[in-house]
This record gives C-alpha cells, structure tokens and sequence, in this order.
DNA sequence: GTCTATAGAGTGATAGAC
DNA sequence: GTCTATCACTCTATAGAC
C-alpha cells in the first residue's frame, strides 16, 4: 500500500476548515479536493458517504476533542474552579481567543442541523451537563437548581461571542467576554 | 401591468426566511423562485444584482425593523428599565421565543460575512451602542465603564441562546435565558 | 493476483445569470 | 425559458504494497 500523503486525521481537520470558511453547503468538493491536496477519487475512497460523510467525521472529530479536553475535566476534577479555568482556558485555545468559529454553532442555525441533528445536540448536552455538574459541585448559591440555567448561559454566551467577534471583525470581543464569563462562573462558585 | 402578485416587501420577507432556513450559500434561486412564487424572471426584474442584492435587501430590511423597534427605543427612552423590558420584549417576538434565528448571526459564522461585512458589523455596533447608553444612562454600576461591555454580554447572550435553541431544538433555552438576561441587567440598573 | 490510495475524465442534475 | 458553469458524484485507470 502507498504512503498515505495525508493522514485521515489531517483530512480531515482540512475539511473542517472548509467547513467553517463557507459553512458546509458552501463548501464545494473542488474547495475540498484543493484543500486537501487529494483528489475525487482519493476523497470518495476515504469517504464513501461523499459530504455528508466527511460532515459526520468532522463533527464527530470535534467531538472527540472536546470530550478530552473539556467535558471529561470538567466531569472529573476535584476543584471545580481549576476545572473551570481549564475550560476556558481549552476554549480560548480551541477558538484562537476568537478568530475561530464553532462549526456546531454554525451547522446549527440552518437546515444543516437536521442532516447531523444527533451530533449537534450533543455537542451542546453533554458541555452544558458537564459544565453544570462541575458548577453544582462548587456549591453554586442553591447549587443544583441553578447550575444548569447558569451552564447553559455561559455555553450560549461563548457561542455568542464568537458570533459577534467574527461580526465585528474583533477578537478583543471575546477575549473580553470571556474574561467577563469567567467572573460570573467564579462568582457563583460560593 | 399586471399587479405584482407580491409586494416587494412581501417577496423580502419570504426570500428572508429561505436564508433562515438554508443559509446565503444553500439557498437556491428554485427555492426562492418556489418561496415567493416569482420565475427567474422576474426575480432579476426586482434584483438585477441576483442573489447578492437580495441579500443586501434583506439585511437592509432587518436592520430597518430593528432601527425603529429596538435601537431608537432604547436611545431615546427616558426610563431605562422600560426601554430594556421593551427590547426584550421586541426580540423575544422577533425570534418567535427562540423558534426563529438571527439571519445576521447566521451570515457572520461564514464566507457571507464579507460580502455583507458593513450590514453585518453595522447591526451588531448599532444594536450594543444603543442599548450601553440605555444602561449607561440608568447609571449601571461604574456606569460608563462597564456599559459597554455588559451590553455587548447582552448581546451576546441573545445570540448564543438562539444559536443553543436551535441545536438542542427547545425554544425553552431561550426563553430560559432571556428570563436570566433580563434579570441581570436590571441588577445592573441601581 | 488482491488491496488501497491515487488521479481525473466524464456523468446527469442543477446552479445562478440573463 | 435558455444559457453556461459548476455541482456532487461515478467510473476507469494507475501505482505500488502485499
């Protein structure tokens, strides 16, 4: 068997970067084959599934990435504030202090969702349940009942971050708004 | 002449919600043909400049209703507290309690961003200026300073809840979340 | 020979422009 | 409706590792 040129893993960080320049019905096989150096042929063998199915890697790659790094932390950790400064501290790398979008966000607010709807509510569940188990364990001002409310607006107010840094054309926007974020969460951290 | 069958704010408003739907990029002229009951034809009699010009229109549109609806309200109110009960009281009918997205948001994530960057940028500064001088003028804690910023979380926040609302496909997270908003800028009101 | 990875011409369908 | 360009995708062919 030849020498790969490039690994499935490459590839496919390749077309997630596609992806997330020209959303993924903008997102033409041409783009893709000129991103990734292969062509049709080497991009159908990989992936049968043709769009959709590098759609499904991309998302599930992103999964994995923030099951590791961020939601399986936040889970585990003892100290739910240093679990939380190492979310945000995951998230500002991951999304390069604001210069990079949430692909899941993106593929959310159109019909694209509906091709991958299990991936993208997952996505979301498992960093909110994650997040809010982390906040209930800090003892958040009465903890259970509020840590998912209060989970679920920080996830929304990094996804709305990023929407608005990349609007304005201004990474300081979410750098600013994540400091502000994590104030808040080390606030209700009794 | 025949009368037009459509008003051409009708035919915006309908153009507008295949956007929502499909995205700039993965909406065709057939579904916009099939959505506003208009042939090719006459789609390019109303916009010669295709595709790109309905774009710009309907962004044109959006930015209008929310000039009168939301940010003149909010400059020219007396009362803060009323003025940004009334915001969102504006945006919760505007994004159908979170069963609607923001087609702005939504054009920013992508490649569409800068073919409409001046509309894009123009509707989130006028929208996070309007509502800093509301709480500015309502004398926010360290007023001034900190407006600006909080608006800009507001906003933010509203984003990121539409964008949550749809990937978990529960209108509830935004209303959840609005709830919460609205809570937290009138404790920032003293 | 088989198998995998490559390339790219060629397919019908459909895109946006007019 | 007609146009051409481009779409996602198929297919054939090639290379080299076994």
């Amino acid at each position: 068997m030849p020498a790969a040129l490039l690994s499935r893993e490459d590839a496919i960080t390749r077309i997630a970067e596609v992806f997330r320049e020209h959303g993924f019905a903008g997102s033409s096989l041409s783009a893709i084959t000129e991103a990734t150096g292969l062509g049709k042929g080497s991009l159908y063998n990989h992936f049968p599934g043709g769009k959709d199915q590098m759609g499904a890697e991309v998302l599930a790659h992103i999964d994995g990435w923030f099951e590791t790094q961020v939601y399986a932390p936040l889970r585990q950790s003892d100290d739910p504030r240093v679990a939380i400064t190492a979310m945000f501290d995951a998230v500002d790398a991951y999304f390069r202090s604001g210069r990079r979008i949430c692909l899941v966000g993106a593929f959310a607010l159109d019909a694209t969702r509906d091709r991958f709807a299990a991936a993208v509510q997952g996505y979301f569940t498992h960093w909110i349940d994650a997040l809010a188990l982390a906040l209930a364990a800090g003892g958040a001002a009465d903890a259970l009942a509020h840590a998912h409310v209060l989970a679920e607006s920080a996830v929304a107010g990094i996804q709305g971050a990023l929407t608005l840094s990349r609007a304005l054309n201004d990474p300081a926007v979410f750098m600013r708004q994540m400091q502000e974020m994590r104030a808040r969460l080390n606030a209700a951290l009794a």
